[in-house]
DNA sequence: GTCAATTCACATGAAAGAGACCACGGTCTAGTG
DNA sequence: CTAGACCGTGGTCTCTTTCATGTGAATTGACGA
């Protein structure tokens, strides 16, 4: 064992695969962004109005996951600052990620968070939504100010809660006397300005941007320009950075999911005590990064989830019959829940429970249509044969206790 | 054989309840002068 | 007299239930060739 953990330890303080590994990690803001001119530029120029103080157009940007748009508005948002940093304009530029845990889901919430970023305070909850509202314009209308907030992944924030709550924000410069706000919606749905009540699509999306994926060169590029910061020279084997990308391509050109490759295909090598990152490398991240993504959101998944997917597990196995129905995992789930003491949810949330697997990517739940036997879900699990035993083996501990 | 009506087994929506959490304001209690 | 403990009220949040309505195609049965 000791020496087991000598070989661990030596490995790491050797460290001979990474310079800094922090550059390709996901929090990592690069200095450049490269292919990303064209809409910077767009971006700034829609913005630049606010340095005279005026107020710029409420923006809307859109694009994949991983393309760049957060860093973006980031980047243009650090220059208008940085312009502005003798501060002779009262200028705020807020950025919001409406999709964290301790913002999501509620109007309340992105409001108090809005607050608090602006150098207000307001309590977690129990205050009534309106009384917050009135709190926000006050602490605006402190000053006389321009106030830009970034509300990124803004369509997750509007499935949850309604778009009035976007209704209200566009709508409150007629309260505001002397400050004015623009909003910058920043989205990974493409359809999201569809979805919207006409009226807030059309004063939010006074301006619009589209960013493109990354097609396979430029995703080199990015991965080239990190890779020279992140490893020590020539640990790389050739094609490493090309798979990387061309991986990361084929799930719509996303930056972030490329980094990551490149990441954990360096972090393999490391641990395997490796002195080159190879290709089998990244064919080993690309596996692992999709296998620690399940087994943590099912570890992670409330009890009543997992006897589900429990419950479709056992179905699965058993396999009498091919195709698997909403009604049999209900059953079935109904016996779990007798065994382990749980209390039984009725049929309605449980089928909420499986749309949710399925959104997760966990089970393959399509709705069909029997005909005259009715229309249900035929559920299939979408798991790797390599980790189903794992994640049986954690679902069985939860039955346990 | 053709066509519309029927029927199944849920899906999908809307509304509302339960229980946890929290802020606020009023009241009570103990300590202080 | 005052600061802090305590309590009731009213608000939000999350998960869930209840009630209501929707749905796509296999099946059925009437109809005509």
């Amino acid at each position: 064992m000791a020496a087991k953990l000598d070989n661990i330890f030596n490995n790491i303080s050797k460290n001979n695969i990474f310079q800094d590994r922090f550059v390709l990690q996901t929090n990592h803001k690069p200095g450049s962004i490269p292919h990303r001119d064209k809409e910077i530029e767009q971006i700034a120029s829609i913005m630049a109005p606010c340095l005279r103080g005026e107020r710029i157009s409420n923006l809307f940007v859109y694009g994949q996951t991983g393309t760049g748009k957060t860093l973006s508005v980031d980047y243009v948002k650090n220059e208008l600052l940085h312009r502005n940093n003798e501060g002779t304009l009262a200028l705020k530029i807020e950025y919001l990620n409406c999709k964290l845990r301790k913002v999501s889901d509620t109007e309340y919430r992105i409001l108090a968070e809005l607050i608090k970023k602006l150098g207000g305070s307001v309590p977690a909850t129990g205050l009534p939504t309106d009384q917050v509202y009135n709190k926000f314009i006050e602490l605006i209308e402190k000053e006389k100010q321009l106030i830009v907030l970034i509300l990124d992944e803004i369509d997750q924030a509007v499935k949850k809660i309604s778009d009035n709550f976007l209704y209200n924000l566009t709508r409150l410069n007629s309260e505001l006397s002397q400050s004015q706000i623009s909003i910058v919606g920043i989205s990974n749905d493409l359809k999201f300005l569809d979805m919207l009540d006409p009226r807030v699509r059309s004063s939010l999306g006074e301006e619009e941007i589209v960013f493109s994926p990354y097609n396979a060169l430029q995703l080199q590029d990015i991965l080239k320009n990190r890779a020279e910061k992140a490893f020590k020279a020539g640990v790389l084997e050739d094609g490493v950075i090309a798979k990387c990308a061309a991986y990361a391509a084929r799930e719509h050109g996303d930056a972030r999911r490329a980094l990551d490759l490149l990441r954990v295909a360096g972090e393999l090598a490391e641990r395997g005590g490796c002195l080159k990152v190879g290709l089998k490398h990244v064919d080993l991240a690309n596996e692992k990064i999709d296998k620690d993504k399940i087994i943590e959101v099912v570890e992670n998944a409330p009890k009543q989830q997992q006897l589900v997917l429990l419950a479709a597990a056992k179905l699965n196995d058993a396999k009498n019959e091919d195709r698997v129905f909403t009604g049999d995992v209900y059953n079935v789930y109904q016996e779990l829940c007798n065994k382990s003491k749980t209390e039984i949810l009725t049929q309605r949330r449980v089928g909420d429970l499986i749309g949710e697997l399925d959104m997760l990517g966990i089970l393959n739940a399509p709705v069909v249509s029997n005909g005259r036997y009715g229309r249900t879900r035929e559920i299939k699990i979408s798991i790797p044969e390599k980790i189903y035993g794992r994640v049986k083996e954690i679902l069985l501990d939860v039955l346990e206790n």
